[in-house]
DNA sequence: ACTGTTACTGAACACGGTATTCGGTAACAA
DNA sequence: TTGTTACCGAATACCGTGTTCAGTAACAGT
């Protein structure tokens, strides 16, 4: 990839988390990531369509990181042994740590539904065996949604109270919610 | 009241609900509002500031019903008797059913947000004295949040399945979400 | 029926944000 | 060195919001 481009991209990136921290989502406009970025405005609708792509370009971004497989390569914290649901929810509520600052501004307002819309299709996965296992009346369907509900309003939570640790979240949610293993 | 503000209120607010029923909040123009009230452009903002304004009265108007404590007084169902949590919750059911065919509109989009911020507001009281039976290690703002979530996803979720009957959702909640009385 | 008030009308307008166009410049890779 | 590719930025079309204003119609009280 050309160095110029990577340049540009990076600058997109960080100008839009850099505002990210102090204005939500949707009342940051081109223009102003444009400014901080320094850039032509051309460039950056070269580099992407809408601001809403540039939003699902960094969710991907941080949920390939955060919902990689690479658990033994992670330095912060080993999880090189057992990946039960319970591990594999406070690997991942550890690395959202990392962008806990920026994230605050991608959940509060309307951007949030975009950025959960990606993060429950990844959640889809994580929480399904889970549903299988609890024998509830209501539908598969309702329980899953449920699950998933509850763990973004936990993220979204914890955005607004990041005083607690990855554990002391993960203990949180697994005690709210009916997770049996 | 003025008998022409009756009327123009009431056009609005049913252009309003039928656009909802098969588009989005966000997507919803107030040209759209204004030519299917077959009102003026001024006469629109002479009634609501904001398009966000009108969904807020309507919330309102939704949550005055909704919430009203003349629970005897109903004629679909009856609650005169016990009013615990579990029994409110039923009641809440039963009203926001008449509404659900618009109601969808609204809470899929970025204006769920908007009325959802309106409902929680109302359901801070009805899980307040639950959360502080409940016993965690999680603070109760937690505990709070969390029910108030599950809830809203609750009625979130209905609106996309509409062919269970209240008793049904209220049973689906109640057994997802840790209510102890 | 008259009169003063209040509500509605609709075209025109200012504004802000989005996304595109285009001619020109600078950086790159071979 | 040369052809390609990325960047620049001013100008522009577009759309939705909310306001203004002069004129018309409906209302309530006497």
């Amino acid at each position: 990839m050309d160095r110029r481009q990577k340049k540009t991209r990076n600058a997109i990136f960080s100008a839009f988390t850099d505002l990210l921290r102090t204005e939500s989502y949707s009342k940051i406009t081109v223009q102003q990531i444009i400014d901080k970025a320094d850039i032509g405005r051309t460039t950056f609708y070269s580099h992407f369509e809408t601001k809403d792509d540039l939003l699902k370009s960094l969710s991907q971004e941080i949920f390939d990181h955060v919902f990689s497989d690479d658990l033994d390569k992670e330095k912060t914290h080993d999880f090189s042994q057992n990946h039960g649901t319970g591990d594999r929810i406070l690997h991942i509520l550890y690395h959202l740590q990392e962008h806990m600052d920026y994230l605050s501004g991608i959940l509060s307002g309307d951007g949030g539904e975009l950025f959960m819309d990606f993060f429950k299709a990844y959640l889809v996965d994580l929480f399904t065996p889970s549903v299988r296992s609890v024998t509830r009346s209501a539908p598969e369907d309702y329980i899953l949604n449920h699950m998933i509900c509850d763990f973004s309003e936990t993220i979204r939570w914890w955005s607004r109270n990041p005083q607690y640790s990855p554990d002391e979240i993960c203990n949180f949610f697994l005690e709210s919610t009916p997770i049996s293993e």
